[in-house]
Order: C-alpha cells, then sequence, then structure tokens
DNA sequence: CAGTGAGCGAGCTTCCGCTTGACTT
C-alpha cells in the first residue's frame, strides 16, 4: 500500500519532487496527455453538443495501466499537473481514466519546483475545475473541427495530403504576406550627409570628428547644392549637451526568446535549441523549456543574488521581478533559468554549454544593474545655415548587466555612435576636412527567419510554447514554406564630397537585399494561403485565435457553455466548408494561364499539380492529352513567363540512341536528369539541361556505370537483386530495393548467400522501419 | 560513394497541445 500517488505530466519533475516529498509519497508522470480524440477519424458528434470521442492512444496504454494499478494501491492520489487549461485537463481525463474515488483524489498546483512551493501546494488543494476542463474541450474540439474539415478541401481543391489549421495556416500567411510586401516594396532613395572635423585628442594629436547632418536631402540637385554652399562656411560647436541615460536587461527567457537569441548568438534552428535545453532539463541543470513566463521564484531571485554579490559585488546586483506581456499567457511555469544559478558552467557537449552559458548570463544579467551610460550630443552650426550637423557620443560609466550579457537584435542600425568624443568646447571652431553626400534607400522589410515567425507568432497570440518548434516544422514539411538564401541584387549609388575645395561626384556599386537562411514561401504555400484567404477569412483572420480565446475565457470563468460556444461557431463555419466545396470553378484552384504555344495553338498553364507545380500545355477536353513538364528550379508560378514555360516543355527531350535504347533529358523532383532504359544519371550542376548533346549523355552513363562497378563487392548468380555493396557509411547487404547493415565482425566480401539471407532475415522488421525514416527525414532537407 | 525520376484504377492524407522516446542506417 502507497499512502499517497502524486502524479505530474513529466518524469524529470516527477524525480525532484520524488526527492523533497519523501518516502510516504510515490511520485510518477502521466507524459502529457494520456487521452485524446481519436487520431484517424472526426470523433465529434455535431449532433449530440460536439459530445466528442476519446480514446488513450497505443503508445499510452500500457503506462495507463501502469498508473491504475498505482492508484489502486494508494489513499490518496494527488494530481499536480500544471495550473492552466491543457494541465486541468489532464487531471480530468487521469481522474476518469483511472476511475478515481472522488474522495480521495486532490488536486494541487504549484508554479515553481521548490520544496516551498509543493509543500505549500499539498497544504491547499482544490477540486478539479471543471469549468477549465471545458474550455480546454472547446480548444480542443475547435481545432479539430477546423483542421479535420478544412484539410479536405484542400486536398479536393489544391492537391492531396495538404493540411490546414488554425495555428498553421497563419504562419504560413505571414511568410506569403512578407514576400508580397517586399515584391511591392519601391525603395527611395535620399542623400545622407557626414562630415569630417579634425580636432585635437588629449595629447594634442588630431583627430577625426565624424558628424551627421540631421536632415537628409531627397534629391541630388538639393545635395549637391548643399555640399557646393558649405566650401567656404565656417563650422562652430553651438551646443553640448550631456545627459545620464539608462540601459536596463532583458527579461529571463521564455521559449521564444530563448529560440531567437539562440538563433542569432549561437545559430541554432529553433527545434535545435529545443532538443539541446530538453537534454538540459532532463539532466537537472535548467528549469522546464517550455514556458511563456518571466517569473522567477523567489529562491531563484535570492540565488542570484548572492551569485552576483559574490562574483562582482553589491553594486551590480538589483532584484528584478518582470511581468508577462504576452497576450493569452498562460504563466504554469517559471522563466527558463539555470536550475541551480551558482553553477556558471556544466559538464556536457560543447552546444549543451554554449546554451546553458546562454541562459545562465541572460539570467543573472536580468537580476543586475542598469548600465550608466553618458550621452553626449554635439550640435554643430553652419555659417549661414539652418541645418546643424550633430555629433553623438555615448560613453558607459557604469557597464551594469552589460558586463554579463547583450541582447541581438535581427536588424542593424545604420547611425554609428562613438564610444569616448575627443575633448570639445562650446563655440569652438572647427576645421573641416571633408563633407559626404551618400545616395541612401530604404530597405524592405527583411523575411522572417524560423525565430522572428516565432516571435511574430507569439506577438499575435498563435500557438503555444510546446507548439513553435513543431508548427515550424510542419510548415516547412507540407512544403508551404521553405528555409532558403536569397540572392543580392546589384545597384549603382551616386556619393559626392567636398574635400577642400575639390568636389567630386562618381557612381559606386553595392549589393543589397541578400539574406541568408530565410523563410521563403512556395508555389503551394502561395496558392493555399489565397484559396482560404478567399473563402475562410475568418479562420485567417490575425485575431481568430485572439478572439476564440477570449471565448475559451468565458467558458472558463463559468460564464458560457462550451458545447453552445462551439454550436455557434460551427453555425458559421460549416456552412462555407459546404459552400466552396461545391464551387465549380472553370479553372483549377491557382490555375495561372500564360498563353498560347504558337506551335500548337493550345493553351500553356501553369497550375499546382498532383505532385506539385507543373506546366501544362492542352487541356484535359483535348482529345490528345496534355503534356506536363516540372517548373525550372528557381522558377516561379506567379512569375514565369511563356517563354520559359514553352523552353521548360521542350523536356524531356530525346537525344538519340545508345546500345540500342534511348536516352532522354527530362527535369525531376530532384533536377534534371538522363534517362537510358532504366537507368537515371542527374545533369550536373554547371550543364544546361537544354544543351545536352549524346555524347555528353553517354560519357555521363559510362561514368555512373564505372562508379557502380567500384561500389559493387560481391553479386550472387543465384540470387538476382542481392548484392554486396560498398556505401557511404560502409559496406551493407541491397536486397529487393532494400538495404541491410551487415553485422560487425563479418568480412563483407566472404559473405556466403546464406550468410546474406540470415542477415536480412534477422533484420527484416527493422528494415521496413529505417527505410520509412529516411524518407520522413529527406523531406525535412 | 546508397535510394529517387510518378500523372483516373485504391486508399490514404489532416488539426493543436501536453509529453518523451528510438536510432545510428
Amino acid at each position: 500500500m502507497i499512502k499517497n500517488l502524486v502524479i505530474v505530466e513529466s518524469p524529470a519533475k516527477a524525480k525532484t519532487i520524488g526527492k523533497f516529498l519523501g518516502k510516504d509519497y510515490k511520485v510518477m508522470s502521466s507524459y502529457g496527455h494520456i487521452r485524446d480524440l481519436k487520431k484517424k477519424e472526426f470523433s465529434i458528434d455535431i449532433d449530440d453538443n460536439f459530445k466528442p470521442t476519446y480514446e488513450i492512444p497505443a503508445d499510452k496504454v500500457s503506462l495507463v495501466k501502469e498508473l491504475k494499478a498505482a492508484a489502486k494501491e494508494s489513499e490518496t492520489v494527488w494530481l499536480a499537473s500544471d495550473e492552466d487549461r491543457e494541465g486541468e485537463a489532464i487531471s480530468w481525463h487521469l481522474f476518469e481514466v483511472l476511475h478515481l474515488n472522488p474522495e480521495h483524489t486532490k488536486r494541487i498546483v504549484f508554479h515553481e519546483i521548490t520544496k516551498n512551493a509543493i509543500l505549500k501546494a499539498i497544504e491547499s488543494p482544490r477540486q478539479i475545475d471543471i469549468n477549465l476542463v471545458d474550455a480546454q474541450q472547446a480548444r480542443r474540439v475547435l481545432d479539430r473541427i477546423v483542421g479535420f474539415e478544412l484539410s479536405p478541401v484542400l486536398w479536393k481543391k489544391v492537391k492531396p495530403s495538404l493540411s490546414a489549421g488554425r495555428v498553421q495556416s497563419v504562419a504560413v500567411r505571414l511568410v506569403v504576406e512578407r514576400e508580397r510586401e517586399i515584391e511591392s516594396f519601391t525603395n527611395e532613395s535620399s542623400y545622407r550627409i557626414t562630415a569630417v572635423f579634425e580636432v585635437q585628442d588629449t595629447e594634442g594629436k588630431t583627430v577625426p570628428l565624424k558628424a551627421e547632418l540631421e536632415r537628409r536631402f531627397e534629391t541630388k540637385e538639393e545635395a549637391k547644392e548643399f555640399l557646393l554652399s558649405c566650401e567656404n562656411a565656417e563650422f562652430k560647436i553651438e551646443d553640448i549637451t550631456q545627459k545620464p541615460i539608462h540601459r536596463s536587461p532583458a527579461p529571463p527567457f521564455t521559449t521564444s526568446t530563448l529560440q531567437q537569441e539562440a538563433a542569432r548568438k549561437l545559430g541554432y534552428t529553433v527545434s535545435q535549441t529545443m532538443r539541446i535545453a530538453q537534454s538540459l532539463y532532463e539532466s537537472g541543470y535548467i528549469t522546464y523549456m517550455r514556458t511563456d513566463s518571466v517569473n522567477l521564484s523567489t529562491l531563484a531571485l535570492g540565488t542570484c543574488k548572492t551569485t552576483i554579490l559574490d562574483m562582482m559585488g553589491e553594486k551590480y546586483a538589483k532584484t528584478r521581478q518582470y511581468a508577462t506581456k504576452t497576450k493569452g499567457a498562460q504563466e504554469a511555469h517559471e522563466a527558463i533559468r539555470p536550475t541551480y544559478v551558482s553553477n556558471q558552467t556544466i559538464d556536457g557537449k560543447a552546444q549543451d554549454k554554449k546554451l546553458y552559458d546562454l541562459i545562465w548570463k541572460r539570467t543573472i544579467a536580468s537580476q543586475m544593474a542598469d548600465a550608466e551610460i553618458e550621452k553626449t550630443t554635439v550640435t554643430i552650426n553652419i555659417s549661414g545655415k539652418t541645418e546643424k550637423f550633430i555629433v553623438t557620443g555615448e560613453e558607459i560609466t557604469f557597464d551594469g548587466f552589460l558586463r554579463v550579457y547583450k541582447e541581438s537584435f535581427d536588424e542593424e542600425s545604420e547611425q554609428e555612435t562613438v564610444n569616448l568624443l575627443p575633448p570639445l568646447t562650446l563655440n569652438e571652431q572647427l576645421k573641416r576636412k571633408e563633407i559626404v553626400a551618400t545616395q541612401r534607400f530604404t530597405q524592405h522589410p527583411s523575411r522572417y527567419t524560423e525565430a522572428s515567425l516565432v516571435r511574430k507568432m507569439e506577438e499575435l497570440g498563435i500557438g503555444r510554447p510546446s507548439t513553435y518548434a513543431p508548427t515550424i516544422s510542419t510548415i516547412q514539411q507540407r512544403e508551404y514554406v521553405q528555409k532558403g538564401n536569397v540572392e543580392g541584387q546589384k545597384r549603382t549609388y551616386n556619393i559626392m564630397s567636398l574635400k577642400g575645395t575639390k568636389f567630386n561626384d562618381v557612381n559606386k556599386s553595392e549589393t543589397y537585399g541578400a539574406e541568408k537562411s530565410k523563410l521563403l514561401p512556395t508555389d503551394i504555400g502561395i496558392v493555399v494561403n489565397d484559396f482560404l484567404m478567399k473563402f475562410f477569412p475568418e479562420i485567417m483572420d490575425y485575431n481568430f485565435t485572439a478572439n476564440v480565446e477570449q471565448q475559451f475565457d468565458e467558458v472558463a470563468e463559468g460564464k458560457e457553455d462550451w458545447s453552445e460556444m462551439m454550436a455557434h461557431f460551427y453555425k458559421g463555419f460549416h456552412p462555407l466548408v459546404d459552400k466552396t466545396l461545391h464551387i465549380k470553378e472553370e479553372h483549377k484552384v491557382g490555375e495561372r494561364m500564360l498563353g498560347v504555344d504558337p506551335v500548337s495553338g493550345k493553351p500553356v498553364s501553369v497550375k499546382i499539380g498532383r505532385y506539385g507545380p507543373v506546366i501544362q500545355v492542352g487541356s484535359a477536353e483535348d482529345k490528345e492529352k496534355p503534356r506536363f513538364a516540372q517548373l525550372p528550379k528557381d522558377a516561379s508560378m506567379d512569375h514565369i513567363t511563356l517563354e520559359e514555360a514553352l523552353n521548360a516543355i521542350k523536356l524531356p527531350r530525346t537525344l538519340g540512341d545508345f546500345e540500342g535504347k534511348e536516352i532522354s533529358v527530362g527535369r525531376g523532383k530532384f533536377g534534371p536528369y538522363i534517362r537510358h532504359d532504366k537507368t537515371f544519371v542527374s545533369v550536373p550542376k554547371e550543364m544546361d539541361p537544354m544543351a545536352v548533346t549524346l555524347e555528353d549523355a553517354i560519357k555521363l552513363i559510362e561514368e555512373k556505370r564505372a562508379a557502380a562497378e567500384k561500389q559493387i563487392i560481391k553479386t550472387f548468380e543465384e540470387k538476382e537483386g542481392l548484392q554486396v555493396l560498398n556505401g557511404r557509411y560502409g559496406p551493407y547487404l541491397s536486397y529487393e530495393k532494400k538495404n541491410y547493415k551487415i553485422p560487425s565482425g563479418k568480412e563483407p566480401s566472404e559473405l556466403t548467400l546464406e550468410d546474406c539471407m540470415a542477415i536480412i532475415e534477422s533484420q527484416k522488421e527493422k528494415g521496413t522501419k529505417t527505410t520509412h525514416r529516411r524518407k520522413a527525414t529527406a523531406r525535412k532537407g
């Protein structure tokens, strides 16, 4: 008999809490939700108040059995899942599934994993809050309705296997709209005026002093006129103002800010960051990594203070409590911080150490004093003019938190500030060295990175800390967006200078707009987005989530019945689904007519085919079947021209015969290829698939044969299709299109047929699994 | 240094939020 059974959500948490509570308590974990709507079925009875059908997923069955057994044996069961909507629902599902006795079941909550917090929680148990549970059911059911009614619309209207949902579709919309913004952006230029004066530093040495004119000129004429009129002007320091400013540290990490900073400072992807954070959490180094709270426990505040006092002294310490501003934050956990703040470093892999270091610094800095900066603004008067030159200097008089940590930002500002100004006096006459007018252009907004998209989603209240990384993966896996680089474009800009009495006017060239590893919408992403925007604007509204969250809150407060709320939503939503499914349109969704093929007179169009974007010549109604071709790489449905499409449709083209079989060039999923009977050879990148000759092709085929020859270690006459091959990971077996690992200790070249078949037999189960996994990873790249 | 390159057949795909495993081909 166990006296007390405590159930929490995470095993790492269970371990820690177990230590605090001692032997009268057995602490187990539910590993998140133990019950959900059926995976493959709609599982909602619309006609019966949206009654959900729940099931225990296969991978949770044995866990539930264990929990049930433990609950049966205990006097009291303490349901200690998180204090938010989802946590409450987990407790309720546990209560239902384990058939707990209400009299011997207690619901407790704590926001921080400290002994005090837990003992306190145990002193004040409560009942399961059924209103909060209903709010979760409403959330769950709404997401299922939206996802499982919209996705099939896409399968029918756009392409099979696509998906839509309250969160992912809006994430894609952000990326598509940003791209459109950039496309329609026209940059304007203006002239930025800078001057260099000569002044003396403290040692009497002549040093340059850079200043910028407070206004810019819109036209070249104005800029030029200004420059020339400065030739005989006098420059005098008119004003020196000094102002102390403070800079405060950023709050401790939440999931989203950790993802952003790890991306900027360490170059990690969102999912990498989460994987590493998970392992730090499991090793007990950091607190929970999926959180929207910036709150630190009193215990942590205390240890931060002692650590700072020990390391840096009293004037560096300043205890701060941060308040969460994020929309819809549920604050079931603390901010992400080191478990033991006194540990500045940890043991582990390099990447673990780096992330821990980042978390440590951010946490410590958040409890440190402001940095104090003396900001000096020097105004320089130009004789006979109203415009002024400005010099700003920022001298750090006390580094404060900057000693430990400086937050990074995506955009770098153009303005330059000097740290320490040379000594200057009021009314001082300055010697002009040169004045330069540089043509500057306004910049289009930058494309999203994984992390900046997460940040935007958080700002809109879309998604949760536990889903940011998976959502970013999903929209890439569905091929709605793609991570890629954008090449910069060249442009010339004008630069004029006045050096002494010499006026100079030159044009220089610069590259602009280059971006690395940004999220770009694909053709499919654009078509799906436009389609959903047209027929389901409410779901795509950036405020949709915020609006339904408000209603969930009302359910949670007991002011509204969840099924009534759902009925109201469904009444507006479902008819749109029906209507959209039955719309007959002349063209397929997203189809774009490019024109007419001058040779055949047939229409040429681009559309999303069963396997992605395709060029089509001719129409389905024709007697003659239409011809299809892949879009060339880097071409997009929105921009491809008739000429480019006609050029692309020339593939596949036949080159001639070789060894009695035809050789042709085509373009496939993996780029252009040469086909000879059943073998395919990729066309090398530097070769133009339109210009490949028969001779080129034969050469490539022979090269591939030679390479394949080298790769074969052994074949068997008795068994066709069985080969011992040399691969990237060493020797392996290939049989009937599947690969098998050769157990260590066997010499590959000496394997007999029997050996091979035994290996294959023993790995059959595994073999299928492996091919599956590889497919999944390949899609990601 | 493996594997891929389809196009009416048949049946499947899909949501969001909680949580951690397997797997070294």
